[in-house]
DNA sequence: AGCACGCCGACT
DNA sequence: GTCGGCGTGCTC
């Protein structure tokens, strides 16, 4: 017998299975997936790896055996065996990379250095109750008397109950025996709630019909408006799973950002539910998988990785708001969790659901062409109304000496303060204001390693690089022109100042990623402003989804400017579904609501299409441009970055790879660039990018697997593959 | 990734 | 003469 072992090393030219011979000991208990500990190379030192095949090869002398098998308690089943190959051939990552991000971090396979396991110590009875019962009177002390006696009595006592002198002492006896019971870290209420919400027709119709395919591969298109009740729909669906003894996945943006959701889920479903995601601690982590694992948790809400959690009887995977960034990983490998939901589906044989209020263009175009099945939830629940939009024109306001906020936000929030109802202001971005630049000659200061904008951070009085972590300190006099430099932009931090001073008496909290760093804090925060705390709550893109406070009835979104001016061919698309996702935060308990969005460029399409509501205006005027453009979903993407050192390298290499791929593409597919990479240089290395178009190309992967391999072994030019990319 | 082998420069 | 630099090549 002999086994194909992947090894944990992530090169590209080590990406390959290697075999090894079984040792008759372990061929019963051997499984593919199961990690293994195996010699490899010259000094035979002992590495984990993966067991993808096992054969029935006989005894190789030439081979080496496998030294042992590293958790027999931990097996990568055949389906996500199988997806790791689908994910090598789709994304042209290695085997390896793709096995280790279907994995926590604590079990990925690599040198386990600490034990995870957590466990409650209970007493128990070493002999039999009617010994201990003999016992009784031979103890003297009353502890001990009492403790044995509840035992007898069947009761479960943990091992800090009582003292260290009367457990040890009746240890010695040999009366009572400690049992350790593994403990799971995450531990929610088990109490149930059956639901007792009714739905709406809309609600309910969209449960029916994804219902009625619970058992066969279909892929639907969620399309409600904020405040639909898309969740009701996804717990009645996840309920009637259950009771057929199905489980679900469901993937949501950013599990902080929904922290909401997730109680709702725990309060529904109780202890079946499993979390994962990034900012649980590699115990909790390892807690959550394994309860997956076995089988004692049938419903995972979490982040992009869960999608390869190894639910039983998977019966459905939902992606709440699918048109998120955060599905798209962006470093290697560089996975979409939709494209592997979808897979999943067509494995399992499930439904999935992509829900939102503003899906992803391509997505949408699919329901239209029903490639995906089309289900919309046009109302909010209760027939709430959604809150009026209107645009301020800041060029105005400005020329009144409004930097911040303009007079109509200023009145609207003063009534919302008189009717005690509460207020959300949007900060659009770090880095608004925080960039500094000189107000009489326009200089910025730029990152010396990644060629981009340094934002000021006022705690330290320094200018820091997002990408990198260079900092310096702030001059007071500009090096250019030697102004003075002292007069500086609006973080959020400068705007709770600001509207501190305005709104004198106003109760504020600031929510951003430095007030929220804390772990508990976000959900602190929360939790306050809905309890009313606060009036006003401030903060970045963080306030913008999934949050539901009732008595929010004006949304003011303070620079809407800047995410429109991304060069990006997506950035309408992204800015129209952004202030949609943050309007929709008002009027959730049916009051009267208005959001206000105050921009420099008050002629934009995109946020004409806003204020009338009309998603569909915007995205048939967006598809008009991608398709005149060749963007997607017209024509497919690929993007490809060619990293090195040495700059002329980098570019010479890029050219290099221009002039292979060209000759052998269609005459339809366009290459662009090679250009230099939108952010130039990171960590002192340059990149150059190169980005393919096409549609009909059957022959791109091979090629791609080409030029790929001509890096394998390139220790100075790192080539990386980016298949349709989010961004470029 | 890690380790050995191998062929040239400056030192006890 | 030797110690050690890191370029090259291989790993079941």
């Amino acid at each position: 017998m002999q086994a194909k072992v992947l090894i944990e090393y992530k090169v590209k030219s080590l990406d390959k299975a290697f075999s090894y011979n079984v040792k008759e000991l372990e061929q019963n208990d051997l499984l593919v997936g199961m990690k293994v500990k195996v010699p490899f190379g010259n000094g035979n030192k002992l590495i984990n790896g993966f067991v993808i095949d096992i054969t029935n090869d006989e005894y190789d002398p030439s081979l080496k055996n496998i030294d042992s098998i590293s958790d027999k308690n931990l097996v990568l089943n055949k389906e996500l065996i199988d997806l790791g190959f689908f994910m090598k051939e789709k994304y042209l990552c290695t085997l390896i990379s793709a096995y280790q991000t279907m994995l926590p971090s604590s079990l990925k396979i690599k040198t386990i250095t600490s034990n995870y396991q957590k466990y409650d110590e209970y007493l128990v009875l070493k002999i039999n109750k009617e010994l201990a019962k003999t016992f009784l009177n031979d103890l003297k002390g009353a502890k001990q008397k009492e403790l044995v006696n509840r035992l007898i009595n069947f009761e479960a006592i943990k091992k800090g109950e009582y003292s260290k002198s009367t457990i040890d002492s009746l240890l010695e006896k040999g009366v009572i025996d400690i049992k350790k019971v593994e403990k799971y870290r995450i531990n929610k209420s088990n109490l149930k709630k059956e639901s007792n919400i009714v739905l709406n027709s809309d609600q309910e119709n969209a449960v029916k019909r994804i219902s009625s395919s619970f058992g066969k591969y279909e892929t639907f298109l969620l399309h409600g408006v904020t405040g639909s009740g898309k969740t009701e729909v996804y717990m009645q669906l996840i309920e009637k799973l259950l009771k057929i003894d199905e489980g679900a996945i469901m993937l949501v943006p950013e599990i902080t950002l929904t922290a909401q959701l997730v109680n709702s889920f725990y309060e529904r479903f109780g202890d079946v539910v499993a979390v994962l995601h990034s900012s649980l601690s590699d115990g909790e982590k390892y807690d959550e998988y394994l309860k997956i694992y076995r089988g004692d948790a049938k419903v995972v809400v979490g982040t992009r990785s869960a999608v390869f959690a190894p639910i039983k009887n998977l019966g459905i995977i939902i992606i709440d708001e699918e048109h998120s960034d955060s599905f798209k990983q962006e470093n290697n490998p560089r996975y979409n969790a939709i494209d592997i939901a979808l897979e999943r589906g067509k494995t399992n044989n499930i439904p999935v659901i992509l829900g939102s209020a503003t899906p992803r263009y391509e997505t949408f175009a699919r329901g239209l062409k029903n490639v995906y099945t089309y289900i919309s939830l046009p109302k909010r629940i209760n027939d709430y109304p959604l809150p009026k939009i209107e645009i301020v024109d800041m060029t105005k306001e400005v020329k009144k000496g409004n930097r911040i906020i303009s007079t109509k936000l200023k009145e609207e929030i003063d009534k919302r303060l008189e009717k005690n109802e509460q207020v959300m202001l949007l900060l659009n971005r770090r880095g608004f204001s925080t960039l500094v630049s000189c107000s009489s000659c326009g200089h910025t200061f730029k990152c010396p390693n990644c060629d981009i904008t340094l934002t000021y951070h006022k705690t330290n009085n320094t200018l820091r690089c997002h990408y990198c972590g260079h900092y310096e300190f702030k001059p007071n006099i500009c090096p250019e022109c030697r102004s003075d430099l002292n007069a500086l932009g609006t973080g959020t931090q400068k705007l709770e100042e600001e509207i501190g001073k305005i709104f004198e008496g106003a109760r504020i909290v600031r929510m951003d990623a430095d007030s929220t760093s804390r772990k508990g804090m976000h959900e602190k925060l929360i939790k306050e402003f809905k309890e009313k705390k606060y009036d006003i709550m401030l903060g970045t893109q963080m306030i913008s989804k999934g949050l539901d406070f009732k008595d929010v009835s004006l949304v003011g979104v303070i620079n809407a400017d800047n995410s429109l001016n991304i060069p990006d061919f997506r950035s309408g698309e992204r800015t129209y579904s952004m202030l949609e996702q943050t309007s929709g935060r008002a009027g959730r308990g049916g009051l009267d609501s208005i959001v206000i969005i105050q921009t420099f460029n008050k002629d934009n399409f995109t946020l004409k299409m806003l204020e009338k509501g009309s998603f569909t205006k915007n995205y048939a005027y967006e598809m008009s441009i991608r398709k005149k453009l060749k963007y997607p979903p017209y024509y497919y993407l690929i993007g490809l970055k060619v990293c090195s050192k040495e700059y002329e390298q980098a570019s010479k290499e890029a050219n290099k790879i221009y002039n292979f791929i060209k000759p052998k593409v269609d005459k339809e597919t366009i290459i662009l660039g090679p250009t230099t990479a939108g952010i130039f240089r990171i960590k002192n290395i340059y990149r150059f990018q190169l980005v393919i178009k096409y549609r009909f190309d059957k022959n791109i992967k091979n090629i791609l697997n080409e030029v790929n391999k001509l890096y394998i072994d390139n220790k100075d030019v790192y080539l990386e593959i980016d298949i349709d990319p989010y961004m470029i």
